[in-house]
DNA sequence: TTGTACGCGTTATCAG
DNA sequence: CTGATAACGCGTACAA
C-alpha cells in the first residue's frame, strides 16, 4: 500500500494525455505547452499529486536523503547538533535519517549498511566509542559515499572533519582549576581510544606541564562505556578517592560523565569545591537549570551540526570528486562557577 | 550512485544465470535446487550483496520501516519513547524514521506529508502543541495507513493509543502537596488544548476540590509554546508572584516547563520550599543527578515507546482491517523529595 | 529446475 | 509539442 495514492499514471489517464507528457508537464519542461501544463499541474495540485521519492530515487539514482550517525540522541550535545542538521538540511530540500550506535560497534556498522542501503547520499557520522576499526567506513569513501566525520572523529579516513577545540577546552578547564589553586587534578573521561579523549587530554597534561606538575596515571580514570552504565563511574570515583594522595579537583568531560560525577559526589556527600572541586562538559541547558552552580565547558552542538552539514552537502552537490579536505575546529566557551570557587588555604 | 553497489543483475550476469533465478534462489525458493542456491548464497556473501531496498518498496508496497513525530528529540522523555520504539522494531526487523515538530503544526502537516510518501508502513505520532486540526492525520487513517497516537492523542480518530496515567499524574501531585500543608497550589501548564495538559489539569482539580479548595484561574498558567522560549515561563512567574494571595506551592507539567521554573526560582532566589515549594514532571536522569531534591512525576518513556510499536506492529501486520481499538494507560510514578517538604507552621 | 516477461512510479531519449 | 519505449532493481506469474 503507497498511502500518497495518485500517481502520474493516474494523472495521464484522467487527462488523456501520455504518462510521459504530464512527467515533463510538472517537471516545467520546455517542450510543454504553457495550455497543457496548467491543466496538468491544476489538476496534480487538486488531487494532492506529490511525486514517489522509492520511485525517484530509482530512477535518479540519488534521495535527496542523507544518514547520521550518532552514539545516542539522549546526549543533549548530539541533539543539539541533529537540530542544526535538520536547519540546513531542510533548507535545502534533503531529509534526514536519524541512528543511534549506543556507543557499539557492531550497531555502528549495521546502522551504516542500514543507511547505505537506503541510498543515502551523504554520512555524517560521530563514531561510537568502540569503534576502532574503520573498514565499514573507508569501503564506502572508496566508492565515493560523500562522509563528514564530527566530534568524534579518525584520521584513517581522508574527507572533512568537524571538531570542537578539545585541546582548548582540556586546557582551559584544568588551567582554571590550577588558578584557582587547585594542584592535584583528576581526570575521568571516555576511552582513550576516541579522538576527543585524546585530544582533551593532551590540553590537559599541558595546562599540568606549564604549571610544573607532572601527570599522575593514578588518578585518571577512563570509562569503557563513556559512563553509560553508572557503576564505571562508581568505579571510578571510589578508586579516585582510595589513593593516597586524594585529588583535590577533578575535571571530567562529557554530558554523562559530568553529571553523573555530580550526582554521586551529592551522594557521597562530598562538599564541592570544599572538599573536591569539580568541572566538566556539559551541554544540557538542565545544567544551568538544575544546578547553576557548576562550571563547565560548553560545545556548540548546533553550529556543529550545521557546519557538517555544510560540508556534506558541499561534497554531495560537487560535480567532480573533492580531493581537498579541511578539519574546521569550533570554539568551546568556558563556563566558570562556584564548584570551582577559589580553595581557601 | 548506489554505494551498496552489487546488483542482483550483476550476480546473474557473474554466475551466467538469470536474474530471477537469483532473485529466486535469495529467497529460498522451493523452485531453485540447492546446489544453485548455494552458489548464488555464496557469491551474494562474498560481494557483500544487499537487496536495495528503494526497488523492494516500489515492487511490493511496503517498507518496512515507521515514521515517527515527536515535537522535539531535546525533550529527554522523547528520546526515551524513541529508544523504546527502536527496540521493538529492529526487533521485528524494521527502521524507523524520526522526525521533529518543534511544536509547529505547519512543521507536523509537512512531516507527516514526508514519512508518507516516502512510504512508511505505519505512523507512530505525539501530536504537536498547536494542532487543533486533524485532517492531514484523518486522511491517512481513512485510506488505512496503520496509525498509533502516544502520550499527545486526539480522540477524533479512533485507533490505538498509549497514554500515561495523566490524570492521576496530576492528582498525585497535588495530592502530596496538599498532604504536605500546602494549599494554594498554582499551576504552570502546557497549551490546554492538547490532551495531557486538560488530563493532568482534571487531576489537580480532582485533588484540590477533595480538599474543599476552589480552583483559581487566576493562578494557572498555560505556556503557548509549551516552554519553548523561556520568556513564556518567566512571564508566567511573574504573574504568579504578582498575584494578591501568593501561591506557595506550585504543580508544573512537562520537563522543559519544570526545570525552567526551577531555573528562574533559583536566579530569583525564592527558597524551595519555604517560599513556594515546587513539584514538577520530569523525565530526565540528570534531574536526578543535578538536583536530588526536587520532587516529581516520572513517566515511562521507553515502556511507552515499546507498547506503541507492539500495537503499531499488529495493525501493520494484521491481515484483515481492524476496527477495534485501545487505549493504554501507564502508570506514572511519583517522587517526593525536599522541594516539597512538609509546610512549617 | 531455470528462464521470460511484466510491473511497481518515475524520468530520459528518441520518434513522431 | 506530444507520445512510445526503455531503464532504475526487484519479485513473481507463467512458460519452457
Amino acid at each position: 500500500m503507497n498511502f500518497s495514492s495518485i500517481t502520474i499514471k493516474d494523472i495521464a489517464a484522467a487527462l488523456n494525455l501520455s504518462v510521459s507528457t504530464v512527467s515533463k508537464a510538472l517537471r516545467d519542461s520546455y517542450e510543454i505547452s504553457e495550455n497543457t501544463k496548467k491543466i496538468v499541474t491544476e489538476y496534480a495540485k487538486e488531487h494532492n499529486y506529490r511525486p514517489n521519492p522509492m520511485a525517484q530515487s530509482l530512477k535518479q539514482g540519488h534521495s535527496k536523503s542523507i544518514g547520521i550517525v550518532v552514539s545516542t540522541i539522549e546526549n543533549q550535545f548530539f541533539s543539539q547538533v541533529i537540530n542544526g542538521i535538520e536547519s540546513v538540511a531542510y533548507e535545502a530540500g534533503f531529509n534526514v535519517i536519524i541512528t543511534q550506535t549506543h556507543e557499539s560497534f557492531d550497531i555502528e556498522v549495521k546502522n551504516v549498511g542500514h543507511l547505505t542501503h537506503h541510498s543515502i547520499d551523504g554520512l555524517l557520522i560521530s563514531l561510537s566509542t568502540e569503534t576502532s576499526d574503520f573498514e565499514h567506513l573507508k569501503t564506502l569513501h572508496r566508492q565515493g559515499l560523500p562522509i563528514v566525520f564530527f566530534d568524534r572523529i579518525t584520521d584513517e579516513i581522508d574527507t572533512h572533519k568537524i571538531i570542537t577545540d578539545n585541546f582548548k577546552g582540556g586546557y582551559d578547564a584544568t588551567r582554571h582549576l590550577l588558578d584557582s589553586g587547585y594542584k592535584r587534578i583528576a581526570h575521568i573521561t571516555s576511552p582513550p581510544n576516541i579522538s576527543i579523549t585524546k585530544e582533551r587530554f593532551a590540553g590537559y597534561k599541558k595546562a599540568l606541564e606549564e604549571a610544573g606538575i607532572a601527570v599522575d596515571e593514578s588518578i585518571i580514570k577512563y570509562c569503557p562505556h563513556g559512563g553509560r552504565d553508572i557503576g564505571e563511574i562508581e568505579n571510578a570515583l571510589a578508586e579516585l578517592l582510595a589513593v593516597d594522595n586524594k585529588p583535590d579537583a577533578i575535571f571530567t568531560t562529557s554530558d554523562r560523565i559530568t553529571t553523573t560525577t555530580l550526582f554521586l559526589m551529592n551522594k557521597l556527600k562530598i562538599k564541592i569545591p570544599q572538599e573536591i572541586a569539580l568541572i566538566g562538559y556539559t551541554n544540557t541547558t538542565l545544567a544551568d537549570v538544575l544546578n547553576p552552580s557548576l562550571s563547565s565547558v560548553y560545545q556548540p552542538g548546533f553550529e556543529m551540526g550545521q557546519k557538517a552539514t555544510q560540508k556534506l552537502l558541499e561534497l554531495i552537490l560537487a560535480k567532480r570528486p573533492v580531493y581537498e579536505f579541511e578539519t574546521i575546529v569550533l570554539p568551546t566557551q568556558l563556563v566558570t562557577r562556584d564548584s570551582t570557587a577559589p580553595k581557601k588555604a
